[in-house]
DNA sequence: TTCAAAATTTACATCGCTGTAAAAATTACT
DNA sequence: AGTAATTTTTACAGCGATGTAAATTTTGAA
């Protein structure tokens, strides 16, 4: 009998009269067991309790059935639905996941990509924030990786985001349908160099040139970084140096929130005198007041498109990289409602 | 020269022409190395880019390095906050952190206590929200674990929680300071039957005892479930009912949010006409308008205790059960602001 | 009944690393 | 210099499971 805590295979065996393998086979419901011999193992494993050993089963087999999601931070609505939706979907697929915080570092996120220690998990999901393309694919020593979002994507690596040109169009356009004529971008964050912001800003010009409106670089508003504190510090600064506009697509819910602060505080009715549009279409935007209209990414596709494409990765699909389209839609709220209950 | 894809530590030794375990001594910063020694082998480890494997690792030394976090829902305001702490505290004491959504199931959760029979990992926090006490107790099995929350606490297992009692007595102080004579508590959700409803409520009590104050059950409001829209539904069904009231104690900050658009639904001003105080402090509480009070756990600390604690069960302390109680404070925003500003 | 083919079961090497105990090299002390 | 004490390095047996190939039993056809 085994001296130490844990029932192994062998004590299976033996207390069935059986060999390692013919236990084995029964874990792993092997097809060709006899009923009898099925039931016999089956029997001692119950009275023995035992349970198999993963990291024996993982240094045999070579593969450890988690993937890691490296995301920016946890505490942040967008990301950790995210999270709940690649947890879920790996799941489904009979993988779990680690979440490892990056803190928008560099730094760390470089460590994310070299895997100092291997062997910990399968694959990768990671939204870069920071990183670029090229330092990405000199990193990458081969294991199976899917990239998120717009701040990263080399040709060589899978990649999934939605649109955000033509979301950012759809947007505008949602705001010129309800009469604005003057809409602002909050914001150009001064450290979002190659991201989101150009596609989204690009998105924005071309609703309004559509539309036949002038489209004012004062109305782009840079912020400063990724906080609402600096998002409600620069619209309240233009709004005082005297920037009239009746329409704001926001970059983000956060900023959306700061939006909502800084008009208040200057008096400034939503929807009425200006109509507002955030980006994420997380739990904040439901709970403002007003609530806000949102860019809605469908992030439980992103997610399962994400686990689908690492799996196919790490079952050794090798081609070049796939770039993919996730869908989305616009959640309308009272921020900037349908025309019919404007 | 190895045939796979991995560079093992006896690729390394050769290459080095020395034994496995002195590349291993190095590996570890063993003292016992000499200097030239170190070097060589260091080298060695470059020049082939050598990663130990933690699977083989672990198989020796029986230890993962990773912890498990249990909780409910990740994409929730109060429990991604608790994920990040944890996961940072825990970092910062060489451990990884996978996290596991219990969706609040009975099932799920004990599918979490069961599962750490199987050596995923070394140790088990976990927040339980449907499990009982007596059900933790019978299925643990002396692997350690640190529960969070006021939902189980089973004397023989270590356990962190604010004090609740005090919390909910110290917010219904302020909101008497504030000259309120009729507060409110939302809610008392149905199915919350032993956790924390019945000790803020006995805090809520002896608050208004203390102040002489006559305590109303019909200002203690029952609400379906944990959404905010039975929030938002029971309170609004009381203020259409009549009930009068000057002040509300809310459960957590999701119904705070929701007693502020019942109240705003209604024509009902905050803070002039009700004071509002939500719990949990999350970012939801400061993005409202107007921002919510909150009592304040600190997460932090109760992420640290909570990896502390869980190291020292994994290091082999096995006394009683520890319960201890993590600080907190009451956030003092606009909905509940102090009296010299109210 | 006999023998080849197919279905079950077995034995054991192997995954990559670490712990142990022993060997070798170095240092310290008469 | 000679021997004991100490430091450094080595050899190799596991950790607990799985994959392979061989051994055994069962099945089917002649």
């Amino acid at each position: 009998m085994n001296t130490g805590k844990g029932v192994r295979l062998i004590d299976v065996a033996r207390h069935a009269g059986v060999s390692m393998k013919t236990v084995s086979n029964v874990v792993h419901n092997y097809q060709h067991v006899t009923p009898q011999m099925r039931e016999r193992v089956q029997e001692a494993i119950e009275q023995l309790g035992y349970k198999p050993n993963l990291t024996a089963r993982r240094l045999v087999t070579g593969k450890t059935g988690m993937i890691a999601l490296a995301i920016p931070e946890i505490n942040h609505p967008y990301f950790s639905t995210i999270a709940d939706a690649v947890v879920v979907a790996a799941e489904a697929r009979g993988l779990r996941v680690i979440i490892e915080q990056t803190d928008g570092k560099a730094e760390r996120e470089l460590a994310v990509l070299r895997d100092r220690e291997a062997g910990l998990v399968d694959g990768v999901i990671f939204q870069p924030a920071k990183v670029s393309s090229l330092e990405i694919t000199e990193v990458q020593q081969g294991t199976p990786l899917v990239l998120l979002g717009e701040a990263a994507m080399p040709l060589s690596v899978d990649h999934i985001m939605i649109d955000n040109v033509e979301a950012a169009r759809v947007s505008v356009e949602h705001l010129i349908g309800l009469g604005r004529k003057r809409i602002a971008f909050l914001g150009a964050v001064v450290e979002d160099k190659a991201g989101a912001t150009v596609r989204r800003l690009a998105g924005y010009q071309a609703a309004l040139e559509a539309a036949g409106l002038f489209s004012d670089s004062d109305l782009v508003i840079q912020v400063q970084d990724f906080t609402p504190g600096a998002a409600m510090a620069a619209l309240s600064q233009a709004i005082e140096a005297g920037l009239k506009f009746d329409g704001i697509l926001c970059r983000d819910d956060r900023f959306a929130v700061a939006a909502l602060q800084a008009l208040r505080a200057h008096g400034i009715t939503v929807p009425e005198e200006v109509a507002i549009i955030g980006w994420d279409n997380t739990e904040l935007a439901a709970y403002t007041n007003p609530a806000a209209s949102s860019v809605a990414p469908d992030k439980t596709a992103i997610a399962e498109m994400a686990v689908d494409m690492l799996i196919e990765r790490m079952n050794g699909f090798s081609g070049v990289g796939r770039h993919r389209l996730a869908p989305f839609s616009l959640a309308i709220r009272e921020s900037a409602p349908t025309l019919s209950s404007s």
